[in-house]
DNA sequence: CTAGGGTTAG
């Protein structure tokens, strides 16, 4: 017998709708027309609560009542309240009733009980095609391919007439469960069966076409489309420029949309993030722009994929005033925009636009999106704030993996090892196995914190333990580990018994090793190796010639300096960004355009005299050049982190922490000036290299003058 | 008396 809880029975009584008076068929009429309208209007508690007023009256129920509380009891997707129902009609004798027993499948298919739903839809005695399309659906979302097709010859047996619905039904089932082999291979059947697909089809079938692999089946579809007369059906046309997108075929694209009469904002958005998709982000910026002064009406979408395209593809100031626009056009961004934003703040460090971003996250109540938490973490953590990060991580309602690894990966960059491992082990002990992106971050954390013992267990355990193959980027973390300890042989060694070819992410830490270490011999094989592989590379060169320098070998030194030049290759610029109230300014070595210039000139003259006075000597053996030694200082005061800091200097209050990011790696020199400023000026100071975070904090830094 | 299907942002 159903029961409802007490407090559900005290509510339904406070809302009695049957006045006393009228006759028990008539109060019937009433509660059923009334549950009725109520789970019509997606008012399921309402009608679950008149239902058991029903009950508590005495009334008992027919099997015209129940498919509405069944249906009710779907929309709130309560099992126990649906299969108190389902007893309730067996006890009560509908146990063949069709429409009953549909609504039955509908609601167990709602909570997620395939076998329950095809138990109950086996019961019916003339099931109909709805039901049947539905559980059709199911499984081909859930990618039970044989079941799908097992019950398809099932229905076509039975009499059932599958119609338009079901077929589409399981096409977009397939894509779901990414069986899109599947998902072609049914708009195939459907066409061969007679029925000729409409715009649901085609967009339902297109998304299953993602690569230059599958681009024939897209054409062909393409084809179906023209035939069919679809060509300027909106969402057929987003499907297909997205299709094209994906297969990096622009001209496609805008072939696709000028068929339609007039711009889709689907297709627009479609086309944004098909540019950036084949790499073209002043082409999608264009298009942007031109579709927002031709007044068509750019949501969301629009908005958030054109600031997904910029901060994927190296343009974050202008992601930074994207998300500034949409919001003075009234565009509410919302949990997808926040994780599109944040990496162009994590990349720039501007903490103060990550900090603004989280704000909004926490007013419009969407910081508990796990997609939302997790860019939260990477982004404190990029902007040198990884106590952030974690206290992000721990407010989390919910994690998935990216979550952690995030936070390990954060760890890693701070050269924070200890932590790193601990997380690394307390996510395991929460149930989640570590994927490559974890060991890649372990053994990292590892290399920077000079743990080459633990690195060389953790690279083994891998896949020993994990079952996971050691990739390009794991032997470059234990070239880094074995190189930093000064085991160069060792490091070389590993690098000739590797199962893959090395390439750039291999040599390059040898050679930066062999940097470190003065090593002439494999300096040079990893050299000659980086030339061959990235001969553009200004980096390899000069790291080269600096191993020569550190040994005087002058002559070499010269001659690789004859190499760049006659490949026209000059250093990378120095570039350094950081944020002082909310802007964000860029430095380049040597480059003399910063309006403060001159102040900023004067105060580093200052705090030369300052560093002199407390014994300093500048690091001179970082330049290329084999130049006078007054040169190599003049040389050295121009690199572009300094002019950032010292403008940070200048421009915030005593005691305010300074962070800067940097294109290439800190160099020596400005490492040691920079230590000097933290203690001299009381400042933390936030320096993010190429290569981890660099925190220093009165002399000291926390990489422990190991990078 | 009803019931079922689709595109574009992470």
């Amino acid at each position: 017998m159903l029961r409802f809880s007490p407090a559900i029975l005290v509510i339904a009584r406070s809302s009695m709708r049957v006045p006393s008076s009228m006759s028990p068929t008539s109060a019937f009429i009433s509660f059923s027309n009334n549950i009725y309208s109520l789970t019509r209007s997606n008012q399921h508690g309402e009608a679950i609560r008149l239902f058991a007023e029903l009950l508590s009256q005495g009334i008992s129920a027919d099997c015209y009542v129940l498919p509405s509380v069944v249906k009710a009891a779907a929309g709130l997707s309560s099992l126990k309240t649906g299969a108190q129902v389902h007893c309730l009609a067996f006890v009560n004798g509908h146990h063949s009733d069709s429409l009953l027993l549909s609504s039955l499948v509908h609601f167990y298919l709602k909570c997620d009980r395939v076998m329950d739903a095809r138990k109950v839809f086996d019961r019916i005695p003339r099931p109909n095609v709805v039901a049947c399309s539905a559980l059709l659906s199911t499984y081909a979302r859930k990618g039970c391919v044989v079941e799908t097709k097992e019950l398809l010859r099932e229905a076509v047996e039975m009499g059932l007439e599958l119609n338009s619905v079901s077929w589409n039904g399981m096409i977009a089932g397939f894509n779901h469960s990414r069986q899109f082999k599947d998902s072609v291979l049914m708009f195939r059947d459907m066409h061969s069966e007679g029925f000729k697909p409409d715009g649901t089809s085609v967009s339902s079938v297109l998304p299953a076409v993602g690569d230059l692999e599958m681009l024939p089946c897209g054409v062909q579809i393409h084809g179906c489309v023209i035939k069919q007369g679809l060509s300027q059906d909106n969402w057929v046309v987003s499907s297909l420029v997205d299709m094209y997108g994906k297969c990096a075929r622009p001209n496609e694209m805008s072939k696709v949309c000028e068929e339609l009469p007039e711009m889709d904002v689907g297709a627009c958005n479609a086309l944004i993030t098909g540019l950036s998709r084949t790499g073209c982000v002043e082409g999608a910026l264009k298009k942007f722009k031109q579709f927002k002064r031709q007044g068509l009406n750019l949501n969301v979408v629009s908005w958030t994929s054109m600031i997904a395209s910029c901060s994927q593809n190296g343009k974050d100031m202008e992601a930074l005033e994207l998300f500034r626009e949409m919001q003075m056009e009234g565009i509410m961004p919302n949990s997808v925009t926040i994780p599109c934003l944040l990496p162009a703040c994590g990349n720039i460090a501007a903490l103060m636009h990550g900090k603004a971003a989280h704000c909004f996250s926490l007013k419009n109540w969407i910081s508990n999106d796990v997609y939302v938490g997790t860019a939260l973490i990477d982004m404190y953590a990029n902007c040198g704030r990884i106590h952030l990060s974690r206290r992000c991580f721990d407010m989390m309602p919910r994690r998935n993996l990216v979550s952690w690894n995030a936070l390990l990966g954060g760890y890693a960059m701070h050269g924070k090892s200890k932590e790193a491992l601990e997380v690394f082990d307390l996510m395991q002990k929460s149930g989640l196995k570590p994927d490559f992106i974890s060991f890649t971050s372990v053994l990292s954390a590892c290399s920077q914190g000079g743990l080459t013992e633990e690195g060389k267990f953790y690279f083994d355990s891998m896949s020993r333990d994990y079952g996971i193959e050691p990739r390009l980027e794991h032997y470059s973390c234990m070239v880094s580990i074995l190189g930093r300890a000064g085991r160069l042989a060792e490091a070389y060694t590993m690098v000739k018994q590797m199962p893959m070819e090395p390439d750039g992410l291999i040599w390059g830490p040898l050679l930066s090793s062999c940097r470190v270490h003065h090593n002439v011999v494999i300096g040079e094989v990893a050299a000659r190796k980086l030339f061959k592989l990235e001969p553009n590379n200004p980096g390899n060169y000069v790291l080269l010639s600096n191993i020569y320098a550190s040994k005087s070998m002058w002559v070499e030194v010269n001659s690789v300096r004859e190499m760049m030049k006659s490949k026209g290759l000059r250093k990378n610029p120095g570039c350094s960004w950081i944020e002082i109230k909310n802007k964000v300014h860029m430095l380049l070595a040597g480059d003399k355009s910063h309006p403060q210039m001159p102040e900023i000139t004067k105060k580093l003259g200052e705090l030369r005299l300052e560093m002199q006075k407390s014994g300093y000597l500048p690091h001179t053996d970082f330049v290329l050049q084999d130049v006078e030694e007054q040169d190599k200082e003049e040389m050295l005061s121009d690199h572009s982190e300094k002019l950032a800091v010292t403008l940070g200097l200048l421009n915030t209050s005593p005691g305010f922490p300074l962070q800067v990011i940097k294109n290439l790696r800190i160099c020596g020199d400005c490492h040691a000036v920079i230590k000097f400023i933290s203690e001299f000026e009381g400042r933390e100071i936030f320096v993010r290299d190429t290569n981890r975070f660099h925190h220093f904090k009165d002399g000291v830094c926390s990489c422990g003058d190991l990078w």
